[in-house]
DNA sequence: GGCTAAATGTGCACTCAGTGCAAATTTGCA
DNA sequence: TGCAAATTTGCACTGAGTGCACATTTAGCC
């Protein structure tokens, strides 16, 4: 099959290993994504981005140059290809929480989940990454971007009238700005705090600004 | 002299004119950077951005394609060359407010001050442009970081303590997320409403939020 | 006005990410 | 086992971007 863009049509393809009844095509599919993605990052941190080709991760890699494209859409998807997946994360963290919570409270609390998954370690190498080569900032921003529009349409999904739509548009938009500014200063203190509470103490700046009451016990 | 960025030593390479004691060499490259950019702009918005080569733009402005560098960073730099000085003027702006106004106020001052110089058919072609092409669009949102900061670093300015640091912090970047929602729609709207309008009714809403209280006469 | 040095423009060859496409290879199914 | 479909590979190419030597233009001084 020649593709233009990379198959996307397998969301089986998660790293959980459940490919029980998957075929050979699928299995060696996932195995050399996880190879591929390995082998592009510890090139991208040994000698930066801008100075590892496809070539070496091809190589690296054992695959084609040609063939690295029927995995990633670009080079720079190798770091940022979970984008898409942190905003339907939020989109689903948000749908689960409780309908009586309030917009600010679920999103806390969607954000709270999302961050069980967070490996500072990692974080702090793709940041460095991030930092050196401006197209990679660029999509950092626009993750944040996509982060915003899935929370607010998952915020606006819980409100009955336009008035809450509105309201969601902005509790988004603040939320997100919040927890890229709050990222930013984490990383750059060398991650050491713990994300749960690095979030808690956010919310509570963000109501603080908001005027919102402080949140009940969340339920988990 | 062979450079690898395009000169910026000099700030005085405004469209105003003003070159009475310029040298020819600098009235030279001001008409040449003028007929670059709009030599590229009108390509890329008949026939795409993607479409459009940089020889395509070398021989419209009858310049070298290598000579291209000398004025911009990269192809992208002709559409989104002016963010550093939205950026700039953002903290221009706002350093011009009378001390004694709010945070948000000098804020909406500072944008209302912005948007006198704003062409709404050129915003809505950018826009398309922007729209059409992912590199553009992760650089739209690097505009508005970049703003972000340069509006938190003159708020701050006027801050007195390290609280006033934070909330500086914080007024900028909802301030900016909102200027970036109520552009977008604005630009979806076909641009028909009078910026200064929409300017004063997202900071209605912003000090709605915010649960400010509303602005005084602004002095101009 | 002439000369020289510095600044700027150009041509050229190159690298690398990304793309189209045909041929080769692998897998799945009857 | 054979054949069709899926996947991989090789190759040639495009276009953005870069280094560098040489050509041209401008500025400044005598």
């Amino acid at each position: 099959m020649n593709t233009a863009k990379p198959l996307k049509s397998k969301p089986k393809s998660n790293a959980a290993g459940s490919t029980a009844t998957a075929g050979l095509r699928e299995r060696k599919r996932e195995q050399t994504l996880q190879r591929l993605t390995e082998a592009a990052m510890k090139l991208f941190l040994a000698k930066g981005y801008e100075a590892t080709t496809l070539d070496d991760i091809a190589t690296a890699a054992e695959i084609s140059r040609r063939s690295f494209f029927h995995y990633f859409a670009s080079k720079e998807d190798v770091v940022v290809a979970w984008q898409d997946r942190s905003a339907d994360a939020m989109t689903t963290a948000i749908a689960e929480r409780p309908a009586e919570e309030s917009m600010i409270t679920a999103a806390e609390n969607a954000i709270l989940t999302m961050t069980r998954h967070l490996n500072p370690e990692d974080a702090i190498a793709i940041a460095r990454l991030k930092k050196e080569t401006p197209a990679l900032q660029a999509r950092e921003q626009v993750k944040y971007e996509k982060m915003e529009r899935a929370m607010a349409e998952a915020l606006a999904a819980r409100a009955s009238d336009k008035a809450g739509r509105t309201r969601a548009r902005l509790v988004a938009m603040i939320t997100t700005g919040a927890i890229r500014i709050a990222s930013e200063n984490w990383l750059t203190q060398g991650a050491r705090e713990k994300p749960d509470l690095l979030v808690r103490r956010m919310f509570a700046d963000i109501r603080a600004a908001l005027d919102e009451p402080p949140t009940r016990k969340a339920k988990t």
